[in-house]
RNA sequence: GCCGGUGUGGCGGAACGGUAGACGCAGCGGAUUCAAAAUCCGCCGCCCACAAGGCGUGGGGGUUCGAGUCCCCCCACCGGCACCA
């Protein structure tokens, strides 16, 4: 190792406790961010505040899955440790950091089917290497809390819970679609369908119904959604990707009758979000799983032919919105509730699928782009509801043109309306319909969540049986309790497609729990989520003969700092935060539990540049990293292509083995460098280079602290510029730490290194500077850290010592450097002393030569140079202080017309401003008021009328974007309160331009911000007018 | 297609709305060395260069005395889209 050759230059410690140390710290200290202020500012140390002792888990998703199933786990291990120490590091508290593994899972089952062996071993021998790998590097994990998904101990306990939540209503059995490879005979996940062909046999995949097993998470949609509000510290954007997709709307469920009564239906129910749009509806769209459809396909094979082409293709809404939309009349009608003339054909549709409401829609062409192409394409009628309020030239789609789907807000004239104005906001009319339609006796007005219920059933094996037992005469009847776990059998075979306890010759005969008699058991297993969503509760009391113990869960509950990648923004974060409520539902987590993770923070991966060469078919092939060397292979010499870093996967080599990083580098620089190269919530690209400069680093900052300690002399006058540097790099390196501003922290650890190299100062002063280097770098470099301490004379171990801390007295600056900018450029720059007045700097800018040519001579206003000074003077002395040398300008920049002290000073404050009650008037009247100031006493009155249109101005290339001019125009005048001859009136106008794209909705937008802009514009020129208004005095 | 995010030198990336490119890598120059490694010092956005200057944060517009940062439109890429976890 490098490290040792470098470092046997000089006296050192062996080698083997550089890399392995002695370090594990079981007591972590905390310290939180209220009291961060008070120490950086009193320079007060806070850990004698901390005495309570508080119940915390720190470490808690990406239980990885075992190492080559999962790429993250590597990165995930290199940045916890680092990141918990990073934002403890204070005092006093118990730290719970535990290590499990999420175990269960296609991964292992794949590799069984690849080779031939069985998924339990290959996930404890995975387990058992990763553990091992894991081990060296500092983490301080504690390990008798270690289990794996797939221990019977932990999805016994999960089978317990199931049987709980469905007591309590919390899980149910319904028909749900999957896909189905046709020729394997199998179910298929989404990842395995390819183009909509099944990876294995290639065969088209159909969608295909089961009836599976649901958690009834959307009876918690209004909770989960309304209780984002508290997750103050979660990221925002996961907080609104959930609040996405939940999905609360407003809507009208209603039903259409059929002209004819049809297999006993006699209607058909829809739920819409535009009932405003019911006058555009134009056909009624079922699903190929609806009721209706079903008893058709069963009689008519031309509606069986065409079910199960609809039928093919996969699941997942994204193949759904973007496959091709077919759709087949079924020749039946429907009445339109207010037209009773009016029959709507009705199509069965591939894109209407029956877990989704109703199963069955109205279509609206008019008013929704998909609808719009299914009729087109069937050549049914487009009817067009509303219009925009203001012409843009843009043909309605009844007239040829796209759908017309302007945001809510956005006002529009309705041309088919039936309640509310003629004009009115989409949010209005939806609000009149519902009332309308409510009035009528046609549906009623409901909220509806598009968070649909977890389907938890997977036809698979390896996963935690669901423990219920099907009775010919009790029916799904859960196992008894005492029963658990319902072990997997070990005896299965992968090589015939389908589940193996489907055809395991004895596994499914099971006693019903109720009456005795000889039943079957439930084949299909829980989704792996299901192992992911309550670990961490499981964490508190991980070998508890129930779920969890409910002492042990109050005391260490809520998880404080939770990590994981951005992917699990959504399914796993929202699960998990249902299984808590669940679990509190059920009696196993206590109230304060229901919001499992106080602190979300996502994190990157690592990742690495991809190696590939072509075999003789052209097909690609990968290469690991370590086999390659300056561009080509290392045996044969062979050019390899590099592919820009991508997510890491086993497939393409680029993973990145801890074991190589370790053996070459030690945890220290692994650590250091994965830190330092970029924030931790992107992703990091390993490189061998990033790494080389890491560790050469670390041995720098050995080398410094090994002469320090062998330094006896040195020159006092110098300490005093250290202890600054220091005191300096203790405020930015910790509030980086605690602001996951790692990568800058960093790098000022870099640059007080180099400082401290090269200082002059006493022994003394250096130790201790060396000395505190080291303990702030100990959350990224443990075994360095505690190396340096020793060696300085630290007491104890680094990672109990107190955090250092920035003193106040070091952190005060006598002089300031003072950048000089004109007309928003940097020109030039002094440095004064602190309490130097402004008139002497004032001076000094004017006689710097830079600032004079910059000027070119221009005058300089007085009032402009004085109001920049005395708003910038009164900002806060420690910050950087600029001068403004803009508002000096003669000509250029803008005239303080009504600041205090400014020409029109007589108008400040005296002018009431009366303005139509339109936007434009509004914005105008606001304007006006931020530049004259309120009238408390007013003497004047301001009196204003508006008048604005819209013209077009222009038509891009393509002819998709057009360029809007919005003119306006404002009459003004200004007469004293009690006196009729008005002092000044006069005529203003302006245009503002935007640009809007045909058929999107952002124009609203645009056009707002237009109108905002022709304000400002249109105020400048009546405020410049009122200036040459005569005094009235 | 829908939802969320990202875009800054050759590269990873810094920048409370206030000197764009901190720090690191790569590169270049120098010191040390018989030489090399290691180490130390310096330079390092682009254009024009003697200098002065000009241009620059995906593209286009806007707000502001001042925009990488705020607003609008567009483009590209990444994550998610309910059976990968």
């Amino acid at each position: 190792m490098q490290y040792h050759r470098q470092r046997a230059e000089t006296p050192q410690p062996s080698p083997a406790r550089l890399s392995e140390g002695p370090y594990h710290v079981a007591l972590h200290r905390r310290r939180d961010r209220s009291q961060m202020a008070g120490r950086l500012g009193r320079g007060r140390p806070l850990h004698r505040a901390a005495q309570r002792r508080q119940a915390q888990i720190l470490r808690a998703r990406d239980v990885p899955l075992p190492l080559g199933a999962d790429p993250h786990g590597p990165r995930a291990q290199l940045h916890d440790g680092r990141r918990h120490r990073a934002s403890q590091g204070g005092d006093g508290h118990n730290v719970l950091h535990p290590m499990g593994w999420d175990a269960f899972g296609m991964p292992a089952e794949n590799a069984a089917m690849a080779s031939g062996g069985h998924p339990k071993e290959w996930t404890y021998n995975n387990i058992a290497d990763m553990r091992a790998q894991m081990k060296p590097l500092g983490l301080s994990i504690d390990w008798s809390r270690e289990f794996a998904t797939c221990d019977p101990e932990y999805y016994g306990q999960q089978q317990a819970l199931f049987i709980d939540m469905l007591e309590k209503g919390l899980v149910y059995r319904k028909n749900a679609v999957v896909n189905w490879d046709p020729v394997d005979m199998t179910v298929l996940a989404n990842e395995q369908v390819i183009d909509g062909k099944g990876w294995r046999s290639g065969a088209d995949v159909e969608r295909r119904e089961l009836t599976q097993w649901f958690f009834k998470i959307s009876e918690y949609s209004d909770e989960l959604l309304s209780a984002l509000d508290g997750l103050d510290d979660w990221p925002a954007k996961v907080k609104l990707m959930q609040a996405n997709w939940i999905g609360r709307s407003r809507g009208l469920e209603m039903a259409f009758g059929l002209t004819e009564t049809t297999h006993g239906h006699d209607r058909i129910e829809v739920y819409t979000t535009r009932p405003d749009t019911l006058l555009g509806a134009s056909f009624v769209g079922i699903s190929p799983d609806h009721p209706l459809a079903r008893a058709l396909e069963a009689e008519r094979e031309d509606v069986a032919a065409f079910c199960a082409e609809a039928r093919r293709g996969g699941t997942t809404e994204e193949a759904l919105e973007t496959g091709e939309k077919l759709g087949f009349d079924t020749g039946l009608t429907v009445r339109h509730p207010f037209d009773e003339g009016r029959a709507l054909p009705v199509w069965i549709a591939n894109f209407v699928l029956m877990d989704y409401g109703t199963g069955a829609i109205f279509g609206c062409p008019g008013h929704d782009q998909r609808d719009l192409d299914f009729a087109r394409k069937y050549d049914l009628p487009v009817i067009s509801t509303f219009a925009p309020a203001k012409d843009d030239g843009q043909a309605l789609a009844e007239d040829g043109g796209p759908a017309y789907v302007p945001p809510k807000s956005e006002p529009v004239i309705y041309i088919r309306g039936f309640a509310g104005e003629t004009e009115q906001s989409g949010e209005t009319a939806i609000d009149a319909a519902i009332a309308f339609c409510e009035e009528h006796g046609v549906g009623r007005g409901v909220t509806r969540f598009r968070l649909r219920d977890w389907g938890l059933s997977r036809q698979r094996y390896w996963g935690t049986p669901i423990p219920i037992v099907h009775c010919a005469d009790c029916g799904a009847v859960p196992e008894k309790k005492e029963n658990l776990p319902v072990r997997l059998p070990d005896d299965v075979s992968f090589d015939v497609p389908g589940n193996p306890l489907d055809r395991h010759p004895t596994w499914r005969d099971a006693p019903c729990p109720r009456c005795g008699k000889a039943a079957r058991r439930e084949t299909d297993t829980m989704d792996t989520f299901v192992d992911s969503s309550w670990y961490f509760a499981r964490f508190t009391s991980p070998r508890a003969e129930t779920p969890t113990d409910m002492a042990e869960a109050e005391y260490w509950m809520n998880v404080d700092q939770y990590i994981g990648g951005i992917e699990h923004a959504i399914l796993h974060l929202l699960y998990s935060r249902f299984f808590a409520r669940a679990m509190h539902a059920t009696g196993h987590l206590p109230e304060k539990a229901i919001e499992p993770f106080n602190a979300l923070f996502t994190q990157g991966m690592v990742t690495h540049e991809i190696y590939q060469t072509r075999n003789a078919n052209g097909r690609p092939v990968y290469h690991l990293p370590e086999s390659v060397e300056n561009g080509a292979l290392k045996d044969s010499g062979e050019k390899v292509e590099i592919i820009p870093s991508a997510k890491m996967s086993k497939s393409k080599k680029n993973v990145v083995d801890p074991d190589a990083i370790l053996a070459q580098y030690g945890a220290d620089t692994a650590r250091w460098f994965v830190l330092s190269d970029s924030p931790p919530e992107r992703d990091v690209e390993w490189t061998a280079s990033g790494a080389e400069a890491a560790h050469k680093h670390l041995a720098r900052v050995w080398r410094i602290a090994d002469e320090v300690a062998e330094a006896t002399d040195g020159d006092t006058d110098a300490d005093e510029d250290l202890l600054r540097q220091l005191h300096r790099t203790i405020r930015d390196v910790t509030l980086g730490l605690e602001s996951f501003g790692f990568n800058a922290a960093i790098a000022k650890l870099y640059a007080f290194t180099s400082v401290l190299s090269k200082s002059s100062a006493s022994a003394g002063t250096r130790r201790v500077a060396a000395r505190t280097l080291a303990q702030l770098m100990s959350p990224m470099t443990p075994h360095l850290a505690e190396e340096i301490w020793t060696r300085l004379g630290g007491e104890g171990f680094v990672a109990s010592a107190p955090w250092p801390v920035a003193e106040e007295r070091f952190l005060v600056e006598d002089s300031v450097t003072l950048p000089i900018q004109i007309n928003g450029k940097r020109r030039s720059e002094i440095t004064v002393p602190k309490a130097m007045p402004k008139d002497e700097i004032e001076a000094l800018v004017l006689g710097d030569e830079a600032v004079s040519k910059a000027l070119g001579g221009a005058p300089r206003k007085s009032s402009s140079w004085c109001r920049a000074g005395s708003s910038m003077w009164s900002s806060d002395p420690s910050r950087r202080r600029w001068l403004l040398g803009a508002l000096a300008l003669g000509g250029c920049g803008f005239t303080p017309a009504f600041g205090p002290g400014g020409d029109a000073a007589r108008l400040h404050g005296k002018v009431r401003v009366e303005a139509p009650a339109t936007f434009l008037g509004y914005l105008l009247r606001a304007r006006l008021l931020d530049r004259l100031g309120p009238a408390e006493a007013p003497r004047y009155v301001l009196t204003l009328e508006t008048s604005e249109e819209v013209e077009q101005a222009a038509v891009s290339a393509e002819g998709a974007v057009l360029r809007y001019r919005l003119l306006g125009r404002a009459e003004y005048e200004l007469r004293p309160l009690d006196d009729d001859p008005a002092l000044a009136r006069g005529t203003v106008e302006d245009f503002a331009g935007y640009s809007a794209t045909l058929g999107t909705v952002a124009s609203e937008a645009a056009e707002r911000d237009a109108r905002e802009r022709l304000a400002r514009l249109l105020t400048v020129q009546i405020t410049t007018r009122l200036l040459a208004v005569p005094a009235p005095e």
